[in-house]
DNA sequence: GCAGTTGCCTTGACAATCTAGGCATCGCCG
DNA sequence: CGGCGATGCCTAGATTGTCAAGGCAACTGC
């Protein structure tokens, strides 16, 4: 994240990513771009935060790596999501859907 | 926060206690039971994280404190938002609006 | 040859929150 | 009277995730 404030990110990058991988297995440049693209550079996505996060994710079991050619017929580590990782994903999701409710609630009435 | 991923709160304490603020002079305490009140306990406010926050925002010059008498008649100390604060909010506001349309961009389609 | 893109990785710092304590006062109830 | 929960404020230290700033290698196009 660059301008928009850094903080917001914190604990959302994770169920982004799991977002990502449910959709097709992707590797981590891939991950980046491709939120970038779709949040209209909103989420700007620095590789120091992503592939420790990456990391983290697959040690906790929702991710699993392989390594892989990208599209452009490069070597790459693709990542894809595990049934723990789908279990986590609808977790997430539901309490990103709870939380912003609030936050809305309070934030929102002018 | 207790049991949701405390992470999300990362970022969103200082725009919340601005809006309590904002609205009235409240003293810290009645911030946390306020902001549990209104989100019907979706966000627990931590005092380990709510005097340090009001500290900060204090020092930034958004909140200004005077000691004084609460509802109850308990010496207690209230804040009330400074006009830096105030555009603050209004910052931190729009803010939070682009990022949640961001992230729930991404995360809602099933 | 050289710049830009693709792709991955690591180290250290930083900033906000949480944990787990502490303190004092008041009201209520047995 | 004694105790206990609620009100109200505070702090030290640990934890956590992100960021900044570097690095490397391979390929493309000019």
């Amino acid at each position: 994240m660059a301008e928009p404030s850094r903080e917001l990110l914190h604990g959302t990058l994770e169920p982004l990513i799991l977002k990502c991988v449910a959709q097709a297995p992707m590797h981590g440049y891939a991950i980046a771009r491709w939120l970038e693209d779709a949040t209209s550079d909103v989420l700007q996505i620095e590789d120091g935060s992503l592939y420790p996060a990456l990391y983290r994710m697959e040690e906790r079991g929702w991710i699993a790596a392989e390594w892989g050619i990208s599209e452009l017929g490069r070597k790459a580590k693709l990542y894809r999501i595990t049934p723990a990782g789908r279990r986590r994903l609808a977790a997430v999701v539901a309490e990103w859907v709870r939380f912003a409710a609030a936050i809305s609630k309070v934030l929102l009435p002018v």
